[in-house]
DNA sequence: CGCAGCATTTCGCTGTGCGAACGAATGTTT
DNA sequence: AAACATTCGTTCGCACAGCGAAATGCTGCG
């Protein structure tokens, strides 16, 4: 295994934003990489929440697999468990094998235990909810997060995912990794987003300057306009996969001034106690 | 695709206990079955809960899968996101990828929001933690859960696994399961657990006429000693998943006579409404 | 009846898996 | 320190298994 690989690379986008499937032509085929495993994990991902059901049909239109390859691709994944087919609808559904793999890594993730009375605290003193998030393709997935005891707008729970490019977490995040990374990602959301693009790579820009002058980033109303968040990156430790927290909520709660001044200076804080309670630095 | 088809068909079982591979001499190879697919998938699962970092070695030893073909899954499935690499280590670790997938089946569970406050309302008259299940494999995945306000005790959170064969959820769900997959399924168990198997044989039959005779199942101490339970499945809709609900706490709260007089059936009656409720019977 | 949409089968081409060999890194022996 | 032993990961080339275009079933529908 190569030092230092990037995510994403040899594959192309589809129709459908978040749907990337593999290629054999980008760039002078891999003999390494394995497209029955991708293709079929990509069959996984295409149920978004609130779809049930999907046909074999359905699939291949959002993945520009064949239909015949996505056949042999269910077949499998029904007799493993991972989906369930409908007799009566044709369809299939997401199986139960999935589950167990998320809570695997979640049980692994020490930072969550570490990091989660630090985290209540704040959104107890926020009125607002604080989450710990982690890159997967171009979004943020939730790893833990906490509501304040009052709170119950913006129903997030562990799992869940919010894009990239336009949150205070999102954000954050880019701002730790590395160049080739961060523009690599920026090159995708681009072909995605030509339209809203320009505005979107301001607020990224903006994030860096808000970053190395203040240590958090900001979101009032990129992403949802009336959700605002402040955001921190943490330092990865190894090849831990880097995170980033937020502090956010809805924005009549938040105003701009309360995340400059105490927000985000409190969630930059919370972050470097735990950064030291782990021994990174 | 053909109707009904069984889990777990097509594959071999390797040395540990949980971890099953494919085959390539199995009743007469499956044309239709992705094996690269199956086995990435195994990969992912080999990570038990507790191991943070695995090698190619490791995976190899644990999957059975010969060192070349390894190393190509964990190389596809890393630059998927759903392994990270630990350069200094040398090892992986699960990645951000499985999480997403786990989240989605979540959230298209109707079920859950359905039962929650039922279950809720269980835990808190029973003193104990209620929780909704489905099979994988050889064990119950919890699907959902409550704990009551005071109950510390056994910490089982979605996504968590406990046995199938030894626990009251387990054996609830044996008892609406088709005879050819019931039977399937304790074929393998036994070839896994042919020491105790005899006293695990004798649990389940009983479980078999608790359900018959009263409507829920019962383990007392077959899973760990000083936990006690009850148990009842729930009709599928459709080719929908089979599911089962618990009731259980530790031993000195939830005597026998409790369990038999009260908890078995309230929970066997919960489950009737939430049938009701979803339009099943 | 014929058309339309979907899933599955067929079969030739090629991408992919695996044994064996290789190289890199670490520990052990003389 | 050099020589050897081990363990681990990757490379190579052949054989074969999985892929996909086109053809074949299968339903439902006007």
């Amino acid at each position: 295994m190569n030092a230092n690989m990037t995510n994403m690379t040899n594959m192309q986008t589809a129709a459908d934003p978040e749907i990337i499937v593999f290629s054999d032509d980008e760039e002078g085929k891999d003999r390494q990489f394995v497209n029955a495993l991708a293709r079929g994990l990509e069959v996984l991902r295409c149920f978004r929440p609130g779809e049930v059901f999907l046909s074999n049909a359905d699939m291949a239109k959002r993945t520009a697999i064949p239909k015949p390859t996505i056949s042999r691709l269910t077949y499998t994944l029904t007799k493993l468990g991972y989906l369930n087919y409908s007799d009566s609808l044709g369809k299939y559904q997401l199986g139960a094998g999935v589950l167990a793999l998320g809570y695997r890594m979640l049980s692994n993730l020490d930072v969550r235990k570490m990091a989660r009375p630090l985290m209540e605290e704040l959104a107890e003193h926020a009125q607002a909810s604080v989450s710990l998030g982690t890159r997967d393709r171009l979004s943020m997935v939730y790893v833990e997060t906490c509501r304040s005891s009052a709170n119950v707008t913006l129903r997030l729970d562990v799992g869940s995912r919010i894009p990239l490019m336009t949150t205070a977490m999102g954000k954050a995040l880019l701002c730790i990794l590395p160049q080739a990374e961060s523009d690599y990602l920026m090159d995708h959301a681009r072909a995605h987003e030509t339209q809203r693009w320009p505005r979107i790579k301001a607020g990224i820009e903006q994030g860096f300057k808000d970053y190395q002058d203040r240590g958090f980033c900001i979101s009032a109303g990129e992403w949802q306009n009336d959700v605002h968040a402040v955001g921190v990156p943490m330092l990865g430790a190894d090849g831990e996969q880097v995170m980033a927290f937020n502090c956010g909520g809805p924005a009549f709660l938040l105003s701009r001034e309360k995340l400059e001044a105490d927000l985000g200076p409190r969630l930059a804080a919370l972050v470097k106690t735990v950064e030291k309670n782990l021994g990174r630095g």
